[in-house]
DNA sequence: GTGAAAGCGCTAACAC
DNA sequence: GTGTTAGCGCTTTCAC
């Protein structure tokens, strides 16, 4: 009837002391051939495994967990969103954990949910996992930093601050920042005096990453910051945002801090009879599929999901079957800019012939990151 | 050191005997505490309580596993991509999963695995679920239907047939050809004599049900059924499909399987000088985040996903919990047509000064389902 | 190299 | 209403 982990007495699930009798062995081989341990005789094992194999034995994880004290599996904490950024990552995560034997256990947060992070860590702890994986993008509400939340499990933290205590903390997917001021510098390079930021929702931490990397690529120029537009991460909020933009005429060139938004503010910029890439350039973050296909194809940046869960994964794994090891070391991030149609030099540059030449219609150049035109 | 499951001996772990010994009572009246049984008084339950929570008890799952043949916990094989449709469903089924006070593990199977969906099932039983969802899109290579898997729990089949031998086996997410059909009815109620179809890999259900929707709205007609052109869900894809298509004069309605090679296929037939919508409709399929804001904003049929997932999980939980029981039925599906501006009467139609004229090729007037339609 | 005994922490059945 | 007694199917420890 219900499948034989047991259920009381006269179960019909094989169990290792089947096995054993069938194959003439004591019921302690069995569990030694089934775990990969040495002082096996390979005749013996042979005839184990044929045994099992007759008779559809699969070991009970459960009993396993219970007499172990380890349950093979490895938790993570995710927030529950089709976004293209979180669903990749946790499509990479799934990819990787899979690879090293170990099974999954998901648990969604979702924005405004009260118990957030804490509860579900709590409710990973509870299912009994080796480590977590906590890949959740957004602050706590009104949570300063730290998770009150004991763990005794060894802990991966991607794309965010550590914020959790534990006998081991990990963490991987950093180096946003850096993407971010690279997709700056690019505008920058093109010959923009300035560039806009459309950015996340400030609870993200990426929202926040990608800003401080426009920031930094600014002020490294000793280039004016312009006041920043947030949006939502959706199309819609772009969209908006776009509308914004386009009555500063003196916006030549958005980092839009993801494709979506980016998408948006296309439109609307391109509605208000701001041409993209010729009056505005516009560099996206993310290189979601459709990026090469929209109109104009999108300049943005791509990140390396797939490399970041396995790097991590792997350096999570080896924590916790290595407790006393010193943690593997983390690698450096890569930085991949996919330059598009979407971003070309500024009106002003290409008026005339001479292109590196600006005969600056209008905000001419102060020395040093003087007042300029935009409001 | 290791989580308290127990490590053998001298473990640090809070058990439920330690529990009940400081609340004064037996070891199984705390397990009835635990579980919500009948017939404990009050008072006892209140001190059981209390003695936990300053002792930090947790219940170990594994040893209730052992003890009761039950996880409490849901398995679910889907297909490992951050595509907009399977990812919202899993994030569906995840959402609503947890509702339940189910835990889910996950196992991805990814294009090309050899082990495919049997081994993800497989895998699942190996860690012991109490039910299935199958959520996989796509046709195991070289299989001609059943799964040769003899499972032994509750199974759910999301958007497939049912190929599968199980106690119970429910299903979900039909009725995606009915959408289809009405996304090409849409087409043909404005006035196109047929309408052309960019279809998915035909090795995923959803694009044969998608074809086949378009195909018998086309038959209801009367209609000229035209050659198909197949794409891989991709903007890339639908990209090279409207190069194709756009050579053809007698194209002025298409309905893709999905809204990125919509997108693709616009670009495309752009580029090649056959406006869109003026010359050619397209429809695509899914509602992205996006879609109402590239240009022109995309009509296209929006999926049900949290619906879904919803209704299949909620039979699912009553078959595990009853197994005996008659299966909840199925509730029919809706259609969601959104209609935007990709789709207009066809150019012949439009002979005379009608609205489509095109004075500007910016600012268009947004009918419904514009910038705010969306959610 | 292999086996016997002793739990892991809980739930199930039944007694009181 | 509550306690007692047996396992669930493994891993662990230690003996041989």
């Amino acid at each position: 009837m219900t499948r034989g982990t047991g259920r009381g007495a006269g179960s019909a699930a094989v169990r290792s002391v089947d096995v054993a009798r069938l194959a003439g062995v004591s019921q302690k081989t069995v569990s030694r051939v089934f775990n990969d341990e040495p002082y096996v005789s390979a005749d013996v094992r042979r005839r184990v495994l044929d045994a099992a194999e007759r008779l559809g034995y699969r070991r009970n994880n459960a009993a396993r967990a219970l007499a172990s004290g380890r349950t093979h599996s490895i938790g993570v904490v995710t927030l529950g969103t089709a976004l293209y950024g979180p669903a990749s990552l946790l499509m990479g995560v799934e990819r990787v954990v899979r690879d090293t034997g170990y099974a999954l256990r998901v648990v969604n947060t979702m924005e405004g949910d009260p118990a957030g992070v804490a509860g579900a860590m709590d409710s990973l702890l509870d299912q009994g996992v080796d480590g977590i994986v906590i890949s959740e993008p957004i602050d706590e509400q009104g949570h300063g930093g730290e998770l009150s939340l004991r763990l005794d499990v060894p802990v991966l933290v991607i794309a965010a601050p550590p914020s959790v205590t534990a006998p081991m903390v990990l963490t991987a997917g950093g180096g946003v920042d850096l993407m971010a001021r690279t997709a700056t510098e690019h505008l920058l390079d093109l010959g923009h005096l300035t560039v806009h930021h459309l950015a996340g929702p400030q609870r993200w931490y990426a929202a926040r990453d990608r800003m401080k990397g426009w920031q930094a690529a600014l002020t490294a120029q000793g280039r004016d910051i312009p006041p920043v537009v947030v949006g939502d991460w959706s199309a819609a909020s772009g969209y908006e945002a776009g509308r914004q933009l386009a009555e500063d005429g003196g916006v030549t060139a958005v980092f839009a801090a993801n494709d979506d938004m980016a998408i948006g503010l296309i439109r609307a910029l391109t509605e208000a009879g701001r041409r993209v890439p010729e009056d505005v350039s516009v560099v996206g973050f993310d290189d979601i599929p459709v990026a090469a296909y929209v109109t104009p194809p999108l300049t943005t940046v791509r990140q390396p999901f797939d490399a970041v869960a396995q790097e991590g994964l792997k350096r999570l794994v080896h924590a916790i079957e290595n407790p006393q090891a010193e943690p593997l070391p983390p690698s450096g991030p890569t930085v991949d800019l996919i330059v598009r149609a979407s971003t070309v030099p500024p009106p002003s540059s290409r008026k005339t012939p001479a292109r590196g030449r600006r005969t600056a219609s209008r905000a001419p150049t102060l020395p040093d990151g003087g007042p300029s035109a935009d409001r």
